[in-house]
DNA sequence: TTTTTATATCAATTTTTTTTGATATGAGGT
DNA sequence: ACCTCATATCAAAAAAAATTGATATAAAAA
């Protein structure tokens, strides 16, 4: 079971529109950061400390070839994003039950 | 289609641990303010922020009653997420290709 | 070996988010 | 009408995240 820092730094990669961006490229197949990093309004550090953010939270995963990094998706991590995301928000049918004091003090009065 | 700062708000919803807490809290069924903020470490107007940001999100849903403010996690707020999660993570088989700058120069030295 | 190239990391600054305390709103109760 | 209670909103302060420029590292080229 995660604590919900770890669960949060998971959906953290996901809650900024240029990380969004750069997912976006990276659909289309792995690319090495210096292709991410030209159509972006980003700076090489800046994009640097981006893409340690994405592979910190597993939804992408990056690969040494020489001088150049490339970056992809990655399966596993997404698998794991969306078990993540559902069992955040769905009810737990096992001890779902109301709000039990306001509705009490209401049926009361 | 969302834009990307759309995209990033309902994921920002889940990007800080007390939010997740507060979701942990709503698996359980619908809960008023006053009892979601007593077992946390949070203030009446700090959880008031929270709760704004996750009704925004679109993940919870509020429902007046009195004085007293419902909050429940939204099925249809869940689907759109775990749709958006899919569509952002998952590779574009249409266009995908490799990243053919960084291949080329490899390639020809 | 010296130079160039790709990327990472660091420290300082800027921006954004979160927290806090005070006040506003609005529904009931007296 | 006045008071109380639940919640929302506002402005200021504190904390966290993002950006920037400088420097470090390490692979390949010259």
């Amino acid at each position: 079971m995660k604590t919900y820092h770890e669960s949060a730094r998971i959906f953290k990669a996901l809650c900024d529109p240029k990380r969004l961006a750069i997912l976006e490229q990276l659909r289309s197949g792995e690319k090495c950061a210096c292709v991410l990093q030209e159509p972006m309004d980003l700076t090489q550090s800046g994009l640097s400390y981006h893409m340690k953010i994405l592979c910190d939270s597993g939804l992408v995963v990056s690969r040494q070839e020489g001088k150049w990094t490339h970056y992809r998706l990655s399966e596993a991590g997404r698998d794991e994003a969306v078990k993540l995301l559902l069992s955040l928000t769905t009810p737990d049918t096992k001890q779902a039950h109301e709000c039990s004091s306001c509705n009490r003090e209401t049926q009361l009065s």
